[in-house]
DNA sequence: AGAATTATTATGTATAGACATAATAGCATT
DNA sequence: AATGCTATTATGTCTATACATAATAATTCT
């Protein structure tokens, strides 16, 4: 029986917490401890509750939270066991361009290339959904950082998603943000890779082509619409951060 | 007040949502159709119960859950409000290299090309706060997928952390698999970047030199100890997907 | 034995009621 | 006007109880 559940607060606990956040420091302790094994299988709701001497629910709390992170797996009728391979889950940040770039504590600036309506590519038509014979607004731009190229994006918009966009000339707010602020998503994919850099995007981003530059592709949706597919191809050097 | 909460579950309901998912689905539903703009203040707990008809715990569930994917953010007394700019959480998922190689439908392998004790250079000591002076456990090895180079794998171990470590061969088990097994970790950080990959490293991957490689760094810890660091060369082409 | 049915069990969820906590707003004091 | 106390309020959490649901185990029927 652990008392950590109804000890009063003290000053001095740094890890002092209470409640269905203590149990779950508790099981976790017993998780990394090898107390339970992977693969084990762990009391039910009921007998911890009543070792901790709490409500079930404070334990189901406890133990919903765990699986959420992937370290225990939950299953009706057959219990909680810990997690064999926990699918570590690395959750990246994806900010709007002009912010990454001030958050560098760089100024940022960004200029459009060409702003066309034009029919798609197959690879794109296929991304968004669209047959290849709807013409979409097609933005091609680049962002700076310090007056340094910082980003190559390469944009199509889905007109039918966003009327409001044809009218839109880019040239004051980046299309990215643009769409952040005025086409909300409800969900959309992500990939990224490595290139080597071709000769034109090279040029645009001041530098040799065939240099290794870091790929995403991002196409978002409103439900069953398809609001834009974005190629963004960032300077040579640039590397994604983030924690487990 | 919405009906969906207390409808008898039927057949014909695709997005036929019960209880705390229902409440939930229509408060969604709201930001989404900009009922309430982003910024706004939503209704508080009770009123909506009183609304949905349910109790105040159902629209805490439904409305917490919002609030841990960043739709909305909550505050004490201040009440609830749709985020202004939802900072889009890619959760990217980091199994194990025999898995990822065996969902994409080939067979694993693996072969350790160098293991030894020494003296990690500066830029891993850093990454592991440790000295240059403690010497390391240095696994290289390499992943296949169907015979055909997958991975590079450049490993450093801390045996203060993992003493166990330094007597596993990692013939019959790949380090990465090992030590999800047998040193689970608390916390850890990745970084991944494009690069050129280099004479050596081409070599064993068979590929030519400069052409662009995804590179994934990763240092893992067990609290306060640091448990390895690692670094992964894609084969060119390799491309990270998740959904937003 | 094999199939179909029923019982059991652990988690999943809902409820009402209670108290805790943080943050604001209002009031009083200096 | 600045400060400090106090009441208020919305969310955070815990409790006990109840029923739902999924999956397994046991049982019965053929």
């Amino acid at each position: 029986m652990i008392e950590a559940v109804r000890a009063t607060p003290e000053k001095g606990q740094e890890h002092g917490q209470t409640g269905w956040q203590a149990i779950r420091a508790e099981l976790l302790r017993r998780i990394h401890a090898r107390d339970w094994l992977p693969g084990a299988l762990i009391p039910g709701e009921t007998e911890l509750a009543e070792e901790f001497g709490c409500a079930r629910a404070t334990v189901n709390r406890a133990l919903r939270d765990l699986a959420e992170e992937g370290l225990v797996e939950r299953r009706r009728k057959a219990g909680t066991r810990v997690t064999l391979h926990p699918v570590r889950k690395a959750t990246l940040e994806i900010p709007v361009t002009r912010i990454e770039v001030e958050k560098r504590g760089a100024s940022h600036g960004h200029a459009v290339i060409e702003r066309t309506m034009a029919r798609p590519p197959e690879a794109v038509a296929v991304r968004l959904g669209l047959g290849v014979r709807t013409k979409l607004l097609h933005l091609r731009s680049m962002h700076f950082a310090d007056n340094h190229p910082f980003l190559y994006e390469d944009r199509w918009i889905n007109p039918d998603a966003v009327p409001e966009a044809v009218k839109e000339r880019f040239d004051s707010i980046s299309a990215n943000e643009w769409l952040v602020r005025y086409a909300p998503f409800t969900h959309g994919d992500i990939d990224f890779g490595a290139e080597n850099v071709r000769e034109a995007e090279a040029k645009l981003l001041e530098v040799h082509t065939g240099d290794a530059v870091l790929v995403v592709h991002r196409t978002t949706w409103n439900g069953e619409q398809p609001i834009t597919f974005v190629r963004l191809v960032h300077a040579p050097g640039h590397r994604l951060r983030t924690t487990l």
